[in-house]
DNA sequence: TTGCTCCTCACGTCACGTGAGGTGGC
DNA sequence: TTGCTCCTCACGTCACGTGAGGTGGC
């Protein structure tokens, strides 16, 4: 018999945890004392005790603890658990892999003294409809003219869209022959007839996500960082890249705020 | 202005997350409805919320995330604390590695269906005062004789120790010429001339055991489940074997409970 | 008598999730 | 009027840890 305190010395596991297991009804001490309340074990709970570590220990949780212990004769259900855990597990070791990952870009960053700095959001982008305009630029600076454009067809037929986002088609970056999109996202129908475009802008699970705050002259900087931190972190893209008007410039654009968007997919 | 809704789609931020942080402080809306309670916020705090996500998938709390927030001009503070970060998440997937390895152990030994099911354990022990005799054995099973004449000693000093425990000190497992020592924990001295000994066993900071319940015969299938284990989990043997006697069998030894223990060492 | 060990509440942890019950705007 | 969105509590999660306040045995 031994006293709680000696039971913890002996099995190194803490008085509060064998308290906590008694409660939850995982280990009841072999006897109680109904005076003092004292809980008395036996070595002979030692096993059990060690297979509570043990399966702890793999990563189970104290019910699921519980579970194996009562189905003590069913190591088939002992095996479908230990090879969910394993999955599990090794997701669970992808998944830190991943933020080493980002910790080690975030660490460069720093020792280049990459002034801007950025955050990188992977997120998901539901599919939305589009009304747009498509044409070749002979920059990416002439958007603004498209932009025009399309508001001005768009006031035409009385539509209003809200957001406005640009898509940039081309698979490369380039300054020439710009193959550009500029749309609003808009239910309405367009005529047949018109320049304009009516479309589902497709929904996109893994995007890599920046916000980019100021002057649009310096949008390039946060283009920069993004890709930096797709290729340092084993992703490349996988669609035409969006950028999304979320706030006009109040005073001389200085304050506009868009998001770029990056569909991503892991390399394999 | 986006209303709280609207803000958590374009974000992929739960409402309750956005909730959570204004409570706390970390994102407080650019503006809330005095009457209603309406919470508002505008596209100008994208920027800050992008950076409480990025910092958090990077496996900060959010209290270090405010404090990384607040204290936005010191690099040399978010620099220490990615070494940090960075420190912990290698741990933990070592920690998970290993976690895999006894995952893998264990659905090895269901398939080979080994039928005695033993749960090892590692943890430390402390130092102990021991005495003891020490002799060479022609087989493990003359240990008996060795605590009998123990115990004659013992008693003729009028000493009275406490747990019996064997230690066997062959690097490798024999069965014969067997370097053995039999002892009980005791503070007690030992006359000089005589052929007890009284010594520190000393504190093991990992040591694999597992606990033997029921006749002594079979204490081998456990001991071959502890070496098994020891290879498979990448440790190799580090010092002398004890086995602690923690409970007498009553009923012709069947129900007698012993703790094998082994010294480890990770492989390097 | 003084330490030491044991006991039972009750509350805290961490980042929200889950209702319950109610209100405001189209 | 009906949905939908928003609000504020209050409680739950998981495996214990941390006191507070009190008792029992040497």
């Amino acid at each position: 018999m031994f006293k709680i305190g000696d039971f913890s010395r002996l099995t190194q596991v803490t008085v509060k945890a064998l308290r906590h297991y008694d409660r939850i009804g995982l280990l009841k001490p072999a006897s109680i004392d109904p005076e003092s309340g004292y809980r008395y074990y036996t070595s002979s709970q030692l096993p059990r005790l060690n297979r509570i570590v043990a399966l702890k220990d793999l990563g189970f949780s104290l019910e699921q603890v519980g579970q194996l212990l009562d189905a003590e004769l069913a190591p088939e259900q002992l095996r479908s658990m230990l090879l969910q855990k394993q999955d599990e597990v090794r997701e669970q070791i992808d998944a830190e892999q991943a933020r080493l990952a980002r910790i080690e870009t975030r660490l460069r960053q720093l020792e280049e003294g990459s002034a801007a700095r950025y955050d990188v959001v992977v997120k998901s982008v539901e599919a939305q409809r589009i009304i747009s305009l498509r044409g070749l630029l002979p920059g990416r600076s002439a958007i603004g003219q498209l932009f025009r454009e399309l508001h001005a067809n768009l006031r035409r037929h009385g539509i209003n869209g809200t957001t406005n986002l640009t898509i940039w088609h081309d698979a490369d970056y380039r300054d020439e022959e710009v193959d550009a999109e500029a749309a609003v996202v808009s239910d309405a129908r367009v005529p047949e007839s018109g320049p304009l475009i009516a479309r589902e802008l497709p929904a996109v699970a893994t995007m890599a996500c920046v916000v980019h705050h100021g002057s649009p002259e310096t949008i390039g900087d946060g283009c920069q960082a993004l890709l930096q931190w797709i290729e340092a972190n084993g992703y490349r893209l996988d669609g035409p890249e969006r950028v999304v008007l979320l706030q006009r410039g109040k005073a001389g654009w200085n304050d506009a705020v868009a998001e770029m968007q990056y569909p991503i997919a892991a390399l394999t």
